[in-house]
DNA sequence: TTGAAAGCCGACTGAAGTGGTTGGGATTAA
DNA sequence: TTAATCCCAACCACTTCAGTCGGCTTTCAA
């Protein structure tokens, strides 16, 4: 029941550009090294990132990331599933799954349940509150 | 961020002795024929649960196992943990892990809101909770 | 104009975790 | 005494994880 490194990463990376947000681009090695993560893998992870829409690339010399919208607009939810998949803790729990035995399955009501719970949660973080988190300290 | 099968399948299976709680022992074979799970696989997982005081067994022909207390008074949070371990989304979300990067640390308190949000889930439905949601039905 | 800085992309890899299976005990009711 | 049952440790194939590596392409700045 552990979020993968590319969950938390992900999640560290975009704080970064949360925290220094602009209009000028920052570059995956600045944030590797603020962070202390290895710069080619958080590179695939951007990928994902840069994929569903939650930052831009600016290539060349001086190039960088930035986050295509503003901080309060985009919420760790979207952050961990763009990396992570569904936040589902079964795959039964998916929309498009077909659960062979549906009925008779109480377990699943119960997965459907832990779900839910962390959809709100994450969803109800943005990367400005985790900025002002910061800020408060 | 996916539940193991240790952890759904022993939910299920202590289900199953909820379901059909009494003072007759019910054996591993019954179960897993029930659930349409590996015998041999639950007997693993069944040995967490034992250790951890969750169930009882009776050896010998005739044995099986027995929920330790009543179904009302077993949570789903303990079966889980049981099996899977503490249900905290990182590792650094745990009473004993020293972070060397303690402070600055935002992506932290992020993973301790979802730990409590799961905690508190798991935590509120019992074993009977389940059963009646099938008698309901 | 040319080199260095950056993003982009696909292949590869060692280590660990997952989801079991197998075999051989020890106990006990019938 | 035998079959049913729990107990235990070892083994195994497969997948995932957490990166690394090498070689592109693009673009700014000197």
């Amino acid at each position: 029941m552990k979020l993968s490194t590319r969950g938390r990463y992900g999640l560290m990376a975009m704080y970064q550009l949360a925290l220094e947000f602009s209009d000028e681009p920052i570059s995956l090695k600045y944030i590797a090294e603020k962070q202390g993560l290895s710069e080619n893998y958080l590179e695939q992870l951007f990928s994902n990132l840069k994929r569903d829409g939650l930052i831009q690339s600016v290539r060349g010399a001086q190039g960088g990331y930035i986050l295509s919208r503003l901080p309060s607009d985009i919420t760790v939810g979207e952050v961990l599933r763009s990396l992570e998949g569904t936040l589902a803790p079964a795959d039964c729990v998916m929309h498009d799954f077909d659960c062979s035995k549906e009925e008779n399955c109480v377990t699943k009501l119960v997965l459907v349940k832990i779900k839910n719970s962390i959809d709100s949660v994450v969803d109800s973080i943005t990367l400005r509150d985790m900025v002002e988190e910061t800020l408060n300290n």
